[in-house]
DNA sequence: CGGTTTTGACCAGCGC
DNA sequence: GCGCTGGTCAAAACCG
């Protein structure tokens, strides 16, 4: 039903608002830290394909804004490396196709428009804006910004990894996204976004706050 | 004790 | 119609 529209929420990240920011461009982008940082002492990650960046794709990916961030900042950088060579995973919005380029292999012996809509006991919406990328990366899970929980695991055809499914904490956004190794390439993670967020991006205030604060005090003289 | 992860079961779509 | 597969649910286990 096309009644209901997500709201887009005011972007916690926006191009401009990165550009403007530019302590916020990875790598001390929080939303570009490897996960865990726990257990990850060095950071290990390094975005080697993100989605598309043309023009048309921002409109259906109104709050994927790390994405935004790196094609609007020609200064993106991660790891200490630029990032170029773009090469997204995910074209479309659609949501059948775009797991089928995940999992390449599932493509054999099924057709390439294989469309497989979510099963289980609910019915997905016709179409939200999803997408995939790719990162090489000793952690499975990017930290993004957001609270993910982890609601199901599967072993998917051929492939030696597991996908794992999480689904956004916030209690009114409905964001999801899977997380899977290649088999192919072990060091290879293929994350694949759905939905956008409705709420801002925790990290990212927790980061903003006291800066604004800051900022406040300051332009009092 | 509340939030998160794990994991087996369930369900729907698709191909044959 | 049946079997396969992927996505989700939900109870139990786990963790801080």
């Amino acid at each position: 039903m096309e009644g209901h529209q997500e709201p887009n929420y005011p972007p916690p990240l926006t191009p401009s608002s990165l550009i403007s920011l530019p302590f916020l461009l990875p790598p001390q982008n929080p939303l570009f830290t490897p996960s865990s940082a726990s257990t990850a002492p060095s950071s290990s990650s390094q975005l080697i394909s993100p989605p598309l960046l043309e023009p048309q794709q921002h409109q259906v990916l109104p709050d994927i804004d790390w994405v935004s961030l790196l094609s609007g900042s020609p200064a993106a950088v991660f790891d200490g490396q630029e990032i170029n060579n773009y090469k997204p995973l995910v074209e479309n919005n659609n949501v059948g196709a775009s797991a089928e380029n995940i999992n390449e292999a599932d493509r054999e012996g099924k057709g390439a428009n294989s469309k497989r809509k979510g099963g289980g006991r609910m019915r997905k919406p016709a179409s939200r804006p999803r997408f995939a990328f790719q990162t090489r990366s000793a952690d499975d899970i990017l930290d993004d910004g957001y609270r993910w929980r982890k609601y199901g695991q599967k072993a998917v055809k051929n492939n030696l990894y597991p996908r794992s499914y999480y689904r956004c904490t916030h209690h009114t956004c409905n964001v999801k996204k899977q997380v899977q190794r290649l088999s192919k390439d072990t060091s290879i993670v293929v994350t694949t976004y759905e939905g956008t967020h409705n709420h801002p991006c925790e990290k990212l205030m927790e980061t903003l706050t006291p800066l604004l604060k800051q900022m406040q005090f300051l332009s009092r003289f």
